[in-house]
DNA sequence: ATTCTTAATTGAACAATATTCGACTTTTAG
DNA sequence: CTAAAAGTCGAATATTGTTCAATTAAGAAT
């Protein structure tokens, strides 16, 4: 056995998919050679980031989810990019957003379950800058990633 | 001129895209049949939901970003899911969840600008059972659906 | 341990799809 | 009105996905 599935879902998260242009063009009743076309205006054009999967994340040890305020103290308050742009290097976090109003950062985590979060609350989001933090459990998700669930 | 393109962004929002095989086969250095068997297991048991494509919203007439913190009314309280799934379908909601703490609904909204913002919140998200929102106003995006920006 | 059953891996053959190319059409700018 | 640029699209080719059957590995039961 040789483990595919977990590595196969590291890449499957960010990427490595493809638009189905027969699939569209059928849909669409146009030619394939016409979608194509403009599928490669799209990405050059960088209007397409990339092509990724969606999961069932309770399915892959993410099932617990939870929107995180986030307070920065006097000293980072005017840096919040430093910190959010570390935080972006953790798979658990969905979504960072700098924000207008009385969080200057908020997050959208996806871990295991409560334990879980409680861990990634203790040893990943609180540091040096972090003041204060605000949680919001997910109790049900009724869409998620543009995708109703 | 077919006016190909936001029919194109339209499917492949929700779908219409593929795991590359080959690639992951070539990364992963594993034969692609065996890429094929792992992947098709994956998607049998539901694990994975869809392929989709992310895009750069600014380019999509979506460059606005909000989160809305939604308070229903006491009539509505025990009920978030219907107004919740009401709202799944219009796809200027990225995501919906029904959250503890002291709002019932969290939504994250993704429209062209302030004034579109000002019109959605007007004209979808307020409607009988929701009392109150407060929005919080993305300025800057750092990750979006799991993706660094 | 040994057998049996099921799950996973793999190469070869085949089917489907993406991509390239060139011709043609439409749009845009001056 | 004209020339250049952008968009459409069919035919040919290249690449990739899928099926199949054989082989190996893993797990369960005696």
């Amino acid at each position: 056995m040789k483990n595919i599935r977990p590595r196969l879902v590291g890449l499957l998260r960010q990427g490595y998919c493809t638009p189905q242009i027969a699939q569209i063009a059928k849909q669409l009743k146009e030619p394939s050679t016409t979608i194509h076309y403009n599928i490669k205006r799209l990405e050059e054009e960088g209007t397409v980031r990339l092509y990724k999967a969606v999961f069932d994340y309770k399915q892959i040890e993410q099932g617990f989810c939870c929107y995180v305020l986030v307070n920065l103290s006097p000293g980072e308050y005017g840096n919040p990019e430093r910190i959010g742009k570390d935080l972006a290097k953790y798979q658990e976090i969905e979504s960072i957003d700098i924000c207008t109003g009385d969080w200057e950062l908020v997050l959208k985590v996806h871990v295991k379950d409560q334990d879980a979060y409680f861990e990634f609350l203790k040893n990943v989001i609180s540091r040096k800058g972090v003041e204060r933090t605000k949680s919001l459990v997910s109790f049900k998700q009724l869409k998620s990633e543009f995708v109703p669930v």
